[in-house]
DNA sequence: TGCTATTGTGACAATGACGTGACGCTTATG
DNA sequence: CATAAGCGTCACGTCATTGTCACAATAGCA
């Protein structure tokens, strides 16, 4: 039944949130591995190579900010996708934990659920061979790296959200999304926003793309979006 | 008509909450069940299985985080997601509500508005949809994860309920069904709709099929329809 | 062959889902 | 501070889908 589970490393000083957390996550099937601070922590890294972090942004010593940029500037451990778990209204730190590579982040207090949905969303994410390299279809290009769409060498002007739409599609071709998956994977897990929005970024995706592209965002009546280089 | 909204169990001992919640409810297309105590709610939800259960924090007798710890421990009832009602401030209660296995929570006082976007939320990440096989019948293939029908890498373009129907009769080939059972397992038991309806759908679905397929659908004179790939 | 029950077929109005433009609000940018 | 850009929501228009009907076609049977 359940696959062998993932190592799942957890930073936090508070022993309690830890204990949560691992019941959580072993519940889920995960293995779990935890740190009081970032030096535990880095040598658990090293050697347990866990396959995903749970990282407190507030630490005595190193902070996790800190931490996380120092995983990332290492080739061995800059894979290793990295969840900040922050307080709420420490809006700029969110910020400046995205900056530092962090791949997602959970607005304290979170629930036993939400943090598993965000975990798994992240693990999925995280196919190491997809995320920066530049994918094409028909003339239509988006480079990660250089954070642009191209439309036969003509650049696309797209907004932030326009262009996560774009990626989640263009990474996930050919299969069908509701609005409200749509929702939990391009807003992100904990936003509350109307159903129709994905309609409205849809519509101004489709403009962007212009006559030359539109067609490769389908409607699927009744059920949402798909996108597929195949007429529909 | 045919939408049944999701059943909602709303927990709380003042009235006013409980007739303003409903109200929000229903305006939002939710099916709304109230109790005033842990008991009268246990008994509830095993009668009525509800699909989320709104909870207030401060109850006299058993308290929300009781009850909420009963239902998470009992397997039939685990799965059912808790929202908590908190009174402002109360910071170490949501805590421990979300310990106790609750899914998000809502301080008081709340707008309807947001009360029914948090419950979307929270039943949008509680129901995953499964993973389905494409089944393939003679060169005719429907794929439920790009919500798609195929005819030798041909798109067929269909409404939803042919969509359905045909899934319907491709899950359970070999075997005829009356239009009663039809529109039992295709349409929803409890809608009201003549079975002549079924023959317009097994008309348009033909159709839809072509030449190449439609012999796969097959009439059973008296009886009903049948799917198979042998002829006659 | 006629007769009747049953099914096929096209059309139609009502319904609901989706497309579209506009608006106010917030946040970045100068 | 002023301006611009992006975002979420709404109201309205448009079109696909749906259930129903009337009538044509067909199979089964005396």
């Amino acid at each position: 039944m359940s696959k062998v589970g993932k190592k799942v490393l957890v930073v936090d000083d508070e022993a309690s949130i830890r204990e949560m957390i691992a019941v959580a996550l072993g519940m889920a099937g995960y293995d779990c591995i935890e740190a009081a601070n970032t030096q535990d922590a880095h040598a658990l890294v090293i050697d347990n190579k866990p396959d995903m972090i749970l990282l407190d942004w507030m630490l005595p010593g190193t902070s996790g900010i800190e931490f996380a940029r120092r995983l990332k500037r290492d080739d061995m451990t800059a894979d290793i996708p990295i969840i900040m778990l922050t307080a709420k209204g420490e809006e700029d730190n969110k910020i400046q934990g995205l900056e530092a590579g962090a791949d997602d982040y959970i607005t304290k207090p979170f629930s036993p659920r939400e943090l598993v949905a965000r975990l798994k969303a992240v693990l999925r994410r995280a196919t190491p061979q997809g995320m920066d390299e530049p994918i094409e279809v028909s003339g239509l290009k988006l480079d990660p790296i250089c954070h642009r769409v191209m439309s036969h060498d003509q650049p696309i002007d797209i907004g932030p959200t326009e262009y996560r739409l774009l990626q989640f599609f263009m990474t996930h071709q050919e299969r069908a999304y509701s609005r409200a998956q749509l929702l939990d994977q391009v807003w992100g897990g904990n936003v509350y926003v109307e159903e129709r929005t994905v309609d409205v970024h849809i519509r101004r995706l489709r403009k962007a793309l212009g006559a030359q592209h539109d067609h490769l965002i389908q409607t699927v009546r009744g059920t949402g979006y798909r996108f597929s280089s195949k007429e529909g």
